[in-house]
DNA sequence: AGCACGCCGACT
DNA sequence: GTCGGCGTGCTC
């Protein structure tokens, strides 16, 4: 037999099958799907196995066989097989970039060189300088250890020896997978003959016959340290009775649990309000059908969309089914993992980026080998290796974490959709504020649209209040609250009442300029302005971490008239605390939750009521709901409005909705207050009105106008090097070459710098691409990177293609 | 990606 | 004359 193998080197040249030998011995274990070592060339490699087959194309006395296999059992199923083709040709990546996308970190190869001396009789060869790293002939050194940790003559010395034969390098092919193991104990002898050494014990012995006795009721093997605890006996003990031979030592493997030591108490499907119950039907319908449909879920902020989702799924697993639910990363916090292992118990896999390599790769092994029937997790988790999926969830479907910036450049949606192709499902796409791409396909009747407008408990939508700040400076309020928000936040102290203030920071990042020149740091390497930090003193770039000192004077006319100018987190605690000395702040940023767990500490501090505000990022604008909030204020709405981004109305929108639906989720009404220099902007005016349909009619006009998705799709080619004339050279013979290719209604435009024209050293140019319809697409980008990959492999040139960009730097 | 093969410059 | 530079091409 031979196997058709996709190897581990992302090349052009190499992205393509290479078929082996199956030895005798491994006729009945490789199976499409398992990952093989395979000779490749001079050296070994990591594969995978994606087809049998009986014969080959290849000169059958060239073939070489297979040299071991890496699993038992394949950890890609025969769906995710077909699903890896449908990717790599839809993101233009390499086969086994998206094989690997689809497995845990933690199964990915591990390439290492090991150094071997050459034989015993090498072994007073070795310079003394070196001698005494290698101990005997049986023992390898880690060649990257010895490059990393060695001074610079034993690298030398290390070298000559190679080349000398006297040291010998071999290269090994790992994986970082380890199993966590755990030690048990279990009896050896029968019952019977347990009670008799029992009562051959000496009097004394208490621990012993209390160990014996124990084993006499349970004949599981039980984990040492927890029969320790159970009978308050020692390690002694236990290896007494092993060493009379009563009792044997073992190991097994346990599942790393994330949530070791949480107790879940149990919940019940909560009651359903009118709309809530028309939405559930619907989908429990197109469920029963066997037919695959996409839902599109809008729900205001507090409608109960988690409890609709909760309740298709315990539907999806009364069937036998599995499902699937994709939150983003920054919501995936305890409360809402806390509910669904409430609901489902031990059926849950949580996968997200908190998790370490091990923990993930354990969870990840609780659903492929069907101890779960429900994962909850980020974006990679819509690779999970369900055999019969029931259900997918896109909780929050607009967010834009769900697209992969990097190789493969997949967008969970529409690999979601896929999926739910395959196996005639339904995929849910819920969101407060659905993507206008796919509010449009719901109104072309793509996706089916179910809508709640209600929050749940008839709580009202809280009040917005906008206020122009050009209005406060004009009165002479410098500070960054305005009045109205100063005011509010008073009241609310007063009446112990909870307040969350949201800085956005992206595009509003502090730099330091000179008042007198108007100079302002920019970092050396890309070109863009520095960023003050203050917890080391420091100004940095936030593209490729240079980092330099302030300045004390101006570099540029010697004058002492630095100042620093935006607002970071720590400036708006310092201000707040000025204006309201009492106050107490819960500051949630980069760096208060760097640590791991901080994040859930800060939010439990908040929730006790320990703090009167919660001031934060992006992180704090979704997921939290605590009674006793009743009032939000944003300090900058804007502060992304003007970034180059065709979605920056729309991101502004959303996370506003977002923040505004923190506010009065419970008896309590909300307030939010929104302050802002553009008040008469629809992406804020719609906020206010909590009007989603008003925002989406007047930004589909724009994109009309505009020609931007979802009237037309977008294709993004970037060019970079560090020779500037090369990039613009390249791009140029890219948008030539497009418009040869393409189709007259597709518009090309470029070559243009990118936004950020250099980043470490490198200039960057792009060419964007509009379509309509363009069959030619995928054939013509493959023919561009044809063309330049041996350019791309020689020198420093790099193009990457983005056939649904989200990011337009 | 690695690694070998192969064809041109500065050295024992 | 050789050692070594990195351009080109291949890996079942």
């Amino acid at each position: 037999m031979i196997g058709k193998v996709i190897v581990d080197v992302p090349t052009n040249q190499t992205d393509r099958l290479f078929d082996y030998i199956i030895p005798e011995v491994y006729q009945e274990t490789v199976v499409p799907g398992i990952r093989v070592v395979v000779p490749f060339g001079p050296r070994k490699v990591q594969g995978f196995v994606v087809a049998l087959s009986e014969t080959s194309e290849y000169e059958l006395h060239k073939l070489k066989p297979i040299e071991e296999l890496v699993d038992v059992t394949p950890p890609l199923t025969g769906e995710l097989l077909t699903l890896a083709e449908w990717l790599k040709e839809k993101s233009l990546s390499f086969y086994i970039a998206v094989l690997k996308v689809m497995l845990p970190a933690a199964m990915r190869a591990k390439y290492k060189k090991e150094l071997w001396i050459n034989g015993e009789e090498q072994l007073p060869q070795l310079p003394h300088t070196i001698a005494s790293i290698f101990t005997d002939t049986k023992t390898p050194v880690d060649w990257d250890d010895l490059q990393k940790n060695g001074n610079e003559i034993q690298r030398k010395e290390i070298a000559k020896a190679v080349k000398e034969k006297i040291l010998l390098v071999k290269p090994v092919v790992g994986t970082q997978e380890t199993k966590k193991k755990r030690v048990i104990v279990e009896p050896v002898l029968s019952k019977e003959e347990l009670e008799i050494r029992k009562l051959e014990l000496s009097k004394g012995a208490k621990k012993q016959q209390e160990l014996i006795h124990f084993f006499i009721e349970n004949r599981d093997p039980i984990p040492v340290t927890e029969i320790i605890e159970k009978l308050k006996t020692s390690r002694s003990t236990i290896q007494t009775l092993v060493q009379k031979g009563i009792l044997q030592q073992g190991e097994i493997e346990v599942r790393r649990d994330p949530y070791e030591g949480r107790v879940f108490t149990p919940s019940e499907s909560l009651p359903l309000t009118d709309e809530q119950g028309v939405v559930l039907q619907t989908i429990l319908k197109s469920l029963q059908s066997g037919k695959h449909e996409t839902f599109l879920l809008r729900g205001v902020t507090g409608s109960g969309k988690t409890e609709v989702y909760l309740q298709a799924i315990e539907k999806a697993l009364s069937l036998g089914k599995e499902a699937i639910v994709l939150v983003p990363e920054i919501s995936l916090t305890p409360q809402m993992v806390t509910r669904f292992k409430e609901r489902f118990g031990s059926e849950v896999a949580v996968l997200h980026s908190a998790l370490s390599k091990g923990e993930k790769y354990d969870e990840w092994r609780r659903i492929r080998e069907k101890e779960v029937k429900v994962a909850v997790g980020a974006r990679s988790a819509i690779f999970a290796p369900f055999e019969n999926l029931g259900m997918i969830i896109i909780d929050e479907e607009h967010e834009t974490s769900y697209k992969q910036e990097e190789s493969p450049r997949y967008h969970a949606r529409d690999v979601a959709i896929e999926r739910g192709k395959y196996y005639q499902c339904p995929v849910i796409l819920g969101s407060a504020t659905p993507s206008l791409e796919s509010f449009a396909r719901a109104k072309k009747g793509v996706y089916h649209l179910v809508t709640m407008e209600k929050r749940v408990n008839d709580v009202k939508m809280p009040e917005v209040t906008i206020t122009d700040m050009r209005e406060e400076l004009r009165d002479g309020n410098r500070s960054m609250f305005s009045n109205v928000l100063l005011d509010a936040m008073k009241l609310r102290l007063e009446r112990n009442e909870q307040i969350v203030l949201f800085l956005n920071r992206r595009g509003y990042s502090t730099f330091i300029m000179c008042r007198d020149c108007g100079y302002v740091a920019e970092c050396p390497h890309c070109d863009i302005s520095l960023t003050y930090h203050r917890a080391n003193q420091s100004l940095q770039c936030h593209y490729c971490g240079h980092m330099e000192t302030i300045p004390t004077r101006c570099p540029g006319c010697e004058g002492d008239s630095i100042r620093f100018f935006g607002s970071g987190t720590q400036k708006v605690e310092e201000e707040l605390v000025k204006v309201l000395p009492d106050v107490r702040v819960i500051r949630m940023d980069v760096d208060t939750t760097r640590k791991k767990g901080s994040h859930e500490k800060l939010l439990d501090k908040f929730g006790r009521g320990e703090g009167d505000v919660l001031l934060g990022t992006q992180m704090i604008a979704k997921g939290l709901d605590f009674p006793n909030i009743t009032l939000v204020g944003v300090l900058a709405a804007d502060s992304m409005l003007h970034l180059p981004d065709f979605r920056s109305a729309e991101r502004t929108f959303q996370l506003l909705t977002q923040v505004s639906g923190r506010a009065g989720r419970h008896e309590k009404t909300g307030e939010v207050i929104v302050q802002t220099y553009t008040p008469e902007h629809y992406s804020i005016q719609d906020v206010q009105q909590h009007d989603f349909v008003s925002f989406f009619q007047k930004e589909m006009m724009i994109r009309k106008q505009r020609g931007y998705p979802p009237y037309y799709f977008l294709a993004l080619i970037h060019v970079s090097d560090v020779e500037l004339t090369n990039v613009v050279d390249v791009t140029e013979k890219i948008a030539k070459f497009l418009r040869t290719r393409l189709s007259e209604t597709t518009m090309i435009f470029g070559p243009v710098a990118s936004s950020i024209p250099r980043i470490k050293d490198r200039y960057r140019y792009q060419c964007m691409i509009k379509y309509k319809v363009e069959p030619k697409l995928t054939e013509t980008l493959e023919e561009i990177i044809k063309t330049y990959q041996g350019e791309m492999a020689r020198s420093g040139l790099s193009i990457v293609i983005d056939t649904n960009p989200y990011m337009m730097l």
